[in-house]
DNA sequence: GATGAATGAGGGTTCATTCAT
DNA sequence: CATGAATGAACCCTCATTCAT
């Protein structure tokens, strides 16, 4: 039925990863098209059967990761739990997912550079203004649930995701920060409905 | 016997301006010496009269900044009345500088992609570790004046960096996003001795 | 999978083989490499395929010359026959090359003129001692061998290479001057041992 | 009558005793007007007021040179007494200038390497012409004094130029090389009139 | 499909030369 | 006269992209 469709989409991987690994460790800026061939084992006319240019591959990277939170995100929006809860399991996720990617968190740099004025395929203001609205909607639903926020969600969602990203971003720039160290006390201030319920 | 008589350091500002604006335009990456110069109303090869090479144009921008919040750090740390007050003062310090000079805030973006590392002129771990740093004392000193944060000092500190460094990215790529009604639910969450005082 | 197939070596020599004819046509310090491109019916970015830069093709040039100097002399020395003939046939056959490939002798010049201070590739110090060492023997030989010279080896060999080189040099800046015509003389003061065999 | 005529001169002189330093130490191609100016202990833009542009000052070099063989050769040529006797202080003076000189002797390096198709104000072909006539004049007028060459007059003065220029060469890149110590040498090889009487 | 030789636009940088002071 | 800031033509070299094999 899809003969060769499966080597197509994990070829096309393979050599997303062997980008990010590149991008991750010299810059987007500084990376050449054959970098990356040599990284992933392949000749560098090869890359353009998969990618059609050298900045397709810088979004694809951010895609992939921006298709993980959206999937996080996604996940917390359509849970029926405690709101509370659901927001701290989403923001220990996404660390999670960054923790365990450090390479393509690394990408994030380069593609807040170029992302610069919303380029079509890497469209920051947008992933970020849907990011906040959905923290939002949770910080709203917790402040119903009993805690008592005195921040209005909106700006508060603002800060929350700020903080994840100048966490992470910190942590890209000096990897001896704990950043997994750093969730809790995260939480424990920008979700005091959650961080009561540690702290008696 | 008279040679022309010009101000270096008054025509090197004019220039680093002129190349601000264009890498907030355009972004470093796509902005060639020759945009700088037309910027400053000069030749190209004028630029390399006052700069080494094009990235010393990316490296004197961010250490403009870095030496404004290197004052703003100092200023907060040689203070002397309320180590919670002088903190808020030191934030709001540093949001109102970025705000304006949203040109040169957009160069961090830049100087992120590119400081990857830690090269030497561009030291990015080095500089967010004294700022976590100073504000970890200012935490430390707050907790002691009185107000009780559960929260460690050192990480504290970093997710308030954090915060104002993420905040600051999301009003970079989304210019609507209200950057200054930010300040007031930032410090609210994240200084909670001052938090206190404004919230009975 | 069926990489275009080129030799390489080939390639390379016809490159520089179009590099000596430019160069001898403009000098070295007047040519530019998309002449030694358009020459050798390339692209400019083709010749960096075969020449890490602009001096390689200069180095490669007198490093063939060399070579086949290096040749002439290894064979002079190791011959078995009448010093004084062997050394007659080294005079000649250096000065056949140069005759037969004028624009490679000419690319001499800039060596000569780049290859000041010695810079590893083109280390004209140590070709030349090598070359009046070779030459200092086979005229020690030809002494032994029964035709007396008066003159000390060594520096008979210095005024011998010079005489060679300098008639060159006059050739290169006047191709009326008959080089060719000029080594029977030259044998005849330089070598005496030859030329009492041939002048009775 | 010639108020700062001198000065002008003398000014002048400076600035190219300057440039053949600068020339002599980093070769033609290399040097910068602004080095020159330097050495010279001036402004760049004084070095225009005394020369029309970078290559006269080349040209002077060599006209410099030039002019002290042209005056040796005149000397030799107007002489006297007897002709190998001449030509043999021809030769020793030529060496003479160049060993006291050996700045002014490395630029004729660059001499030889631009002059190459004898451009206007380096004639090299003309200048070597000249040369080799006077010689054979003298070289001619040796013979008919007695001694007997059996080498025509015109072949031998190239190869005896010939062996200066090229004894010059091989010490220009090695200094090491006793060029004083093969002025006998030379002389007695190629002036054998000379030698007869000096190697009884 | 896969490859890598070939290309040439592009841009950083240098430096001879000019000219206002 | 002297100067050195300013200029921009020139040129080296890189590298994304193409395409014949």
């Amino acid at each position: 039925m899809a003969p060769r469709r499966v080597d197509r989409a994990a070829r096309r991987e393979e050599i997303l990863a062997a980008a990010v690994r590149v991008f991750a460790r010299r810059g987007f800026a500084a990376s050449r098209i054959e970098d990356v061939a040599a990284e992933a084992g392949i000749g560098k006319g090869s890359v353009y059967l998969y990618f059609s240019d050298r900045d397709e591959l810088l979004e694809a990277a951010f895609a992939a990761l921006a298709a993980r939170s959206a999937a996080l995100i996604e996940e917390a929006l359509a849970g029926t739990g405690d709101p509370a809860e659901r927001l701290e399991h989403l923001v220990r996720s996404v660390v999670a997912v960054l923790l365990g990617e450090r390479d393509l968190a690394r990408v994030l740099l380069d593609v807040w550079s170029v992302g610069r004025g919303g380029r079509p395929p890497v469209d920051m203001a947008g992933f970020y203004r849907e990011y906040r609205g959905a923290i939002a909607m949770l910080l709203a639903d917790a402040a119903d649930s009993g805690a008592g926020p005195t921040v209005e969600p909106v700006a508060h969602a603002a800060v929350l995701v700020g903080a994840i990203e100048g966490c992470v971003l910190q942590w890209l720039f000096d990897s001896s920060l704990d950043l997994a160290g750093l969730v809790d006390p995260l939480l424990q201030l920008l979700i005091p409905a959650r961080a009561k319920g540690r702290n008696p």
